[in-house]
DNA sequence: ATCAAGTCTGAAACTTGTTCTAGATTAGCG
DNA sequence: CGCTAATCTAGAACAAGTTTCAGACTTGAT
């Protein structure tokens, strides 16, 4: 679970480890207010009370630190939905009660959504390997939910196509495009997706290598 | 056709159509080498010939320019695309391939379609009429392929959903976190979406008045 | 043709992300 | 403890998006 923060760079001192929080901690703080816009990295600088050339050491660009920021508080939202974990009938109905419950976690700070979204979806090959991060983060968090430990090819591909529409739809409704009737028949739909795919390799523990899970689809 | 344009602000003069064709004509340049970064403002308006302050007159900022090119481009991909309608037969292999087909026209122009997809998604709220204008005609060409005339419902949120795969795989393709074979996977997968909402309500194309006639392309 | 209103130009100014530099501090080591 | 390399700080400088402004040019109506 935390193996998959930091590569393996140099190890921080203890200082430096606090430094790297209250940077992380003032930028979550005025992204929640303004949203992207509202976190100047003069103002996250001093707000840490670090000089901008140590801002900068730490996370070479603004991107990078909002999107480790988003790996941030993607991790305290795993370990929050650990604990209650949902309790749908299927696969699909789990999901979609995972994401939403997401969802209305950040409604609850549509700002801070906004800049770590915004920032994801901005950021260029220079930020690949920390979004890869978040989206590891996230395909934990959909495989979580639909309990599965050894999905295969079909279902990585459903959850990668539920992951897109994740970010998208969310885009959406931070941008005021769709409101969260549509963000939630959207999930929704693509969460059918599963079931279309999960049919087969579900409930057993099977020997053997994962059979050919072929496409069951009921039409 | 022509109807999605602009809204209805002041008809332009004829010289000021030119300098509008003339600064989407420098955007797209611009773009097509070193895309989003490539795009500077002051470069833009020298190159169309044109004050930087008329540059602002005309698009209120850089990412109302690149959704603008967005806009464009698309109008023509819509057009060459309903020269060559797609093959499949049913609905979700026409829209897969559609799509692919699309996928195909950016690839030739990677930088292009880097600038304009970014800017697309980090548009902010002052840039809502014009984002969904291009999510219009993104529908319109998805429902096109599909050959539909009166979606229902449950239709129109599986085309959201493959709107929403479309421009997150993309992004993933152009920031390099995903293999051009995995975004044909996930079109691919999400258009299975279409046959779920389609049974129920047209088991086949049977004596429908919608019937599709010219759909005999060669290839 | 003439006038008023609106548009365009060129240039400077302002904002915020990013880079650079010189000197002060800190960390690790002998 | 004293040294050296790395790190941190303060602040200037630079880059590109955006705004502003005075003056020249167009346009449309009279």
């Amino acid at each position: 679970m935390t193996a998959e923060d930091r590569p393996a760079s140099p190890p921080l001192t203890e200082r430096q480890e606090a430094r790297r929080r209250r940077i992380l901690h003032a930028s979550a703080q005025l992204a929640g207010r303004g949203g992207f816009d509202a976190v100047q990295m003069r103002e996250v600088a001093e707000a840490a009370g670090v000089a901008l050339g140590t801002l900068y050491r730490y996370f070479p660009s603004k991107i990078h630190l909002l999107v480790a920021t988003m790996q941030d508080q993607l991790q305290r939202m795993h370990t929050t939905l650990r604990k209650r974990p949902p309790a749908g009938e299927n696969a699909a109905d789990r999901v979609a009660e995972t994401l939403m419950r997401a969802f209305r976690a950040l409604q609850r700070e549509p700002q801070l959504a906004d800049a770590m979204v915004r920032a994801l979806t901005f950021a260029d090959r220079s930020v690949s390997p920390e979004v890869d991060t978040v989206s590891r983060l996230t395909t934990a968090i959909i495989l979580d939910a639909m309990g599965l430990e050894h999905p295969t090819p079909q279902q990585l591909s459903a959850v990668r196509v539920i992951e897109h529409t994740w970010h998208s739809a969310l885009i959406t409704w931070l941008s005021g495009r769709a409101s969260i009737a549509q963000v939630k028949i959207d999930i929704e739909t693509v969460c059918r997706l599963i079931d279309l795919t999960a049919s087969p390799s579900r409930p057993a523990p099977a020997a053997g290598p994962t059979a050919r899970s072929g496409r069951t689809a009921p039409v």
